[in-house]
Parts: structure tokens; sequence; C-alpha cells
DNA sequence: AGCTATTTATAATT
DNA sequence: TAATTATAAATAGCT
């Protein structure tokens, strides 16, 4: 389509190349618009270029959403597969969850969260769960010196402080701490 | 790029449409591995047809791969935006955290992870998260009964009890459980 | 960034 | 549905 047929290959020189990049990808881009405006389609394109500047394209909608959709088809089509070895729950039926992701988007339903949103709730969960294991790493610190005190009763409950413990522990990958509260 | 110049809008007829969408779709398809390979860029593509259809092609790596690279982009230009109340922390710093990743997926890098791992990881995360609160909550009423029968010592111990989980409903969204401890 | 000779894509048709 | 053809669009090589 030019001068001369070009083969597909990578061009070595580097002008060329850079020059070659900005032409055609404009092309892509007008291409995925009239494609998506002719025949009523969502289309989503995402270019890296080699120096690693991001190009992305979206008819109508927010490449989030597109994406999301696209996130959701893959969540789909994965559930029969059964990899995991929990079972696999609806984080919709737990309403703690479900009044923060109310709370910060306003949206009760996981199919309305952008892909942005979902960036931020990820966060969200990550902070939320370090702040507990430190927070509750604090408070069993604390219930070990003051267990250490009265060491004698209360027997029933650092055993089971100690068992809660050893529960997110267990859970989230990592070990059992070394300072087991005695008994 | 026809007999006739075609408008773009939306074509009424639908097997028109149809056969305009399967030609223009291998079209952009053919183009966007041309310009992946000519220009040494990463370029994915992703139409859902207006039935809902999926199709997705990506040059070299895996869509997967490119979209995590968009992802990555995305969580990077979010950060200076510091929208969100809580301090954006580093999940990587979790080492509880980073031992259920390198344990289920193999890698200690985010950057390793494709989208479909990070949908496996965003499940065991919510799975863990529930299975945590259930569990405690199973623990904390047991207390109850138990520190209701030896009511008059272990103060400290229920109200730590108590403290640890009013702090998981907090940070998670839901509010203090009614059936609070005496003390 | 523009220009133009060619190649490529594709709209209409079969 | 696949193949053909006339034409529009894209673009390679230059400037």
């Amino acid at each position: 389509m030019g001068k001369k047929t070009l083969e597909i290959k990578r061009i070595e020189n580097k002008s060329a190349r850079q020059i070659t990049f900005s032409k055609r990808r404009n092309g892509l881009m007008k291409k995925a618009m009239e494609l998506s405006v002719l025949c009523d389609a969502q289309v989503a394109v995402v270019i890296f270029s080699s120096t690693g500047r991001l190009f992305e394209r979206c008819n109508g909608e927010s490449l989030d959403k597109v994406l999301q959709r696209y996130w959701n088809h893959l969540r789909e089509s994965r559930t029969d597969k059964k990899e995991l070895c929990f079972e696999i729950t609806d984080i919709w039926s737990d309403a703690a969850f479900s009044q923060l992701v109310k709370r910060h988007f306003g949206v009760s339903e996981l199919e309305h969260l952008t892909l942005t949103d979902l960036l931020e709730l990820e966060t969200l969960i990550h902070t939320a769960l370090s702040q507990i294991r430190s927070a509750k790493m604090r408070l069993v610190m604390e219930s070990v010196v003051n267990l250490k005190k009265q060491n004698n009763m209360v027997q029933f409950d650092s055993s089971k402080l100690s068992e809660c413990n050893a529960l997110n522990f267990r859970l989230l990958g990592g070990e059992v701490p070394a300072y087991k509260l005695s008994h």
C-alpha cells in the first residue's frame, strides 16, 4: 500500500519505523472507530510503542468498560474450570464487603464497576487487609504481655485469640508466628 | 474503499452489517498484526459484536499480558492522584500476602501475573476474607458464651476480642455488631 | 508535516 | 457462504 510492497517484518531503520508507527497507528484507530460505528460493535485497541508509550482507543463507552466486559467474559468462562482449591464464593453474598463497595462507588453490582474502580477497590482491600493484620498483631502482642502477667486464669480466651490469629496466617499463606501464646 | 464511498454510520440492513463486520474485523486484525511486527509494538484488539460475541487478537505475547501492562499503567498513573482516604500501601510489603501469591502462582513480582492470574487472586482474597470473617465471628460468639459464664475475670481479653472484631467491621465498611461484649 | 505513485482493503455483485 | 471486480482508502518513499 505504497510505492513498493513492504515486507511484513520489523523495520530496522529507527526513524522510518517511528514514521510508519505513527501513520499506521492512526490508520488502525480510524478503522477501529469505523468498525464500531458501521457494525454497532464495541472495539477497544491498546497499543504500546517500542518505547513504552501507551495509546488507546475505544468507541463510545470508555476503554475501561470494554475491558471490564472482557474481564467478566474471562471470569465467566473460567468458573467451570474450578481450578481453585477453595470453593468459589460470591463476594456479593458478604454484606460488609458489598457495603464497602456501595459506600465508595455508589453501586451495588460488580458489573457496574470499571477497571479503574476495580483498581481502587483492589487497593482498598489490600489496605484493609494489611491494616487489619497489623492491628490484630498489635492486639495479640498486647494480649501476650497481659496474659503473661495474669498467667494462671483466662486460658480459654488466650487460646481463642491465638487460634484467631493463626487462622489469618493460614488462610493468607503465611506461617503461624513464632511467639505462640502459652497455655 | 469499494465501489462506492460508504458513509460512516450504522448499517441498518442486518445481513449487510454482518458481512461488513466480518470483513472489516479481519482487516483490523490484520493491520494490528502488521503494526506490531513492522514497528515492534504491542497491540491488543478486543471486539464485541452487537450480538455479544468476543473476538480478540494480540501479537506475540498473550492478550492477558498486554492488558496486564495496561492495568499496571493505569495503576501507576493513578497513584499521584491520591484520591483514596486510606494511604496507599504496597501490597508486596506484606509478607503473608506475597507468600500467598508465590505459593499459588510461583512468581513474586506483580508484573508477572496475567489478568487470569489476577482474577484467581481476587477470588482467593475474597474467599479468604469471608472465611476469616465468618470464622472470627464464630470465635467471638463462642467467647461471648464462655465469658458470660466466667463473667467476673478476664475482662481485659474480652474487650480486646471485641475491639479486634469491631476493627474488622469498621475497615471493611460494615457496622459494629449489636451483641457487644459486656465489660 | 505534505505529496503522489502504488498497493491494499473492501462495497457491490455474482 | 465464497469469489470476483471496480473503486476508495491507506500508505511507502520522498521532500
